[in-house]
DNA sequence: CTGTTAGCGCGTTCAC
DNA sequence: GTGAACGCGCTAACAG
């Protein structure tokens, strides 16, 4: 447990060079960098990065809030935002808000008790009022989040515009009776795929139906239950768009398991293009996410803002969605991309 | 950005009494504490935690290295890890490795410099030799991992059980010609379990075949490889043990995909219960691992040695595996757990 | 080119 | 009950 002093002693020189040799500055001989590196070596000395931290006011470390990380797609952004941030020699603290406020809270105070130089957020819980002060504090980046009264970068996906082709794509396909079946509608993300459902739906004189739309599905199980209640209604759709590829699973395998043919006699659209959407019978038409490019740009943005120490500025970046196209929607003999 | 000494100031009182009412020292009396208190929330004030764990050579951070994140298995483990540590007060710290020993080494340094007070090890790419030396610094658990030589907390899975349920269930099915499909010999997840498949054959007097054995399967494009390659062979067999429930959707898929039908032609048994086991048709025969249990355990201990401050001794817990069957292996009319 | 010195913000003896 | 003073390990003036 040896300290900058000890390497001192043992070199016969002074803290100072030693700290010199450490950082990289120059002024020092060759000699003495010799010295004070052999008797780093010899000693196995490694910096103590509190001290460093204290002194200098920066960690090297950035947290991360997300709901959870089961969700194939915050796995996802998490793997991404950990590489690029290792390359950058940031580490990475993950937090699991749960979706609760008080737990998001929580983990701002990482930012307040500089434990961390600053936070990305990938969900928001708390209204931004109350997230706001912290800005006193060191940067926030949004990613794949957004709110209208932030002040700050934020890095998104066009949700509204993943949502307008997966539509368009249905309407095209002949659809008229489609449902809308996302999670929650806290989530900006979710409100605005539903507004690019709706766009595409009045591009083609239809008018949007509540008794349509399902605005709680987040797991397989939701998919199956939503198929459920669509098949009970007096007019059941020919088509829905998810905004999960596990929802869009959920409700095929049920709708297989009741004689209901996908996608003759109902067509599913899911979202991510997950590992899944190529295991199902019939494999899943889905909407692809860069989520690395999100990712790469956010912890981009993030090192500039810590850098340049100016972090109440309003800039977004988005990225395009791209439909991927496959037998979920279209039936075997006529696919084509 | 008020430190402790401007709290000090404005309450009219020392350093040392606000550090006592911080940290719940006796001995204050009860109107300089509110006085204090006063104080820092209108200064808004929040103890450096920098400053706090050089003090106290603490960070209470901890780290966990794993392989990749967007693995479904270890997205559970992390997130049942970060969820205890949290709920004990410590910050998580994720590090992929990316199977690079160099990656897992630079990482290991976190716990020489001091920015962790001990290492999650649910991965293991170096010779135990080379990552010994750390225990100089902190403790360090292994998670899922296990190896003869380290004198370390073990808190792992009887993979080796888990392999020998599910061969015994496929025997007992009336298979003969099994064959066997996991990942990378280098775990030893996946050499125990294959001691355990073998254990399963030798009680029912087979000998186990190396041209049923395909050791590099870990994604769902393995299973369908490896459904050609043992369909190729001269006596194809007639199930197959797979690591994982990705692999074996992969190799289901395929199988369908030309006519081969499941469990009657091929039966197929998973690894890790993951929502895809039942959302494929048939459904996936799985054995099913208290990831959680073992998450919880191994920070219980992690803490336990953080405290006790020794951290050489040699402990191992294990958790029984369950399986899980479904259609893949018995066919549909028979299906009964 | 090198060393001396002063903090970064906090917790903790040790006196009072 | 309370406060003065030291030091955790390091970096950055400043002086030489």
């Amino acid at each position: 447990m040896s300290t900058i002093e000890d390497v001192a002693k043992l070199a016969g020189l002074s803290r100072t060079t030693v700290s010199r040799v450490i950082n990289n500055h120059p002024y020092v001989s060759e000699d003495k960098r010799k010295l004070v590196i052999e008797a780093m070596n010899q000693l196995g000395y490694a910096p103590n990065s509190l001290a460093r931290s204290l002194r200098s006011q920066k960690t090297d470390m950035i947290a991360l809030l997300i709901p959870r990380i089961i969700n194939p797609f915050f796995s996802k952004l998490v793997e991404s935002i950990e590489m690029y941030a290792s390359e950058h020699g940031y580490q990475l603290i993950i937090c699991q808000t749960r979706y609760s406020s008080e737990k998001e809270l929580n983990y701002m105070n990482l930012l307040k008790t500089k434990q961390v130089d600053g936070v990305i957020l990938a969900s928001i819980q708390n209204d931004w009022e109350v997230l706001e002060p912290f800005l006193d504090y060191g940067p926030i980046v949004l990613c794949n989040e957004f709110n209208e009264r932030a002040n700050v970068p934020s890095v998104m996906l066009n949700q509204m515009y993943g949502g307008y082709i997966a539509t368009k794509h249905l309407l095209e396909q002949g659809h008229r009776r489609i449902a809308y079946c996302c999670g929650s509608t806290r989530s900006n993300v979710a409100s605005h795929r539903e507004i690019g459902f709706r766009k595409a739906l009045s591009e083609y004189g239809i008018e949007f139906d509540e008794q349509y739309a399902f605005r709680d599905a987040l797991h397989s199980e939701d998919g199956r239950r939503v198929f459920h209640q669509m098949m009970s209604l007096s007019e059941s759709p020919t088509a829905v768009f998810t905004g999960s590829d596990e929802v869009a699973a959920g409700m095929i395998s049920e709708a297989k398991k009741h004689g209901c043919k996908v996608p003759e006699e109902l067509a599913v659209v899911g979202f991510d293009n997950q590992t899944i959407t190529e295991l199902m019978e019939p494999t899943i038409t889905t909407v692809y996410q860069p989520v690395e490019k999100m990712a790469q740009k956010a912890l981009e943005i993030m090192i500039e803002k810590i850098h340049s120490r100016t972090y109440r500025q309003r800039e977004v970046y988005e990225f395009p969605l791209r439909l991927i196209i496959r037998e979920s929607t279209v039936s075997n003999k006529l696919t084509d991309q």
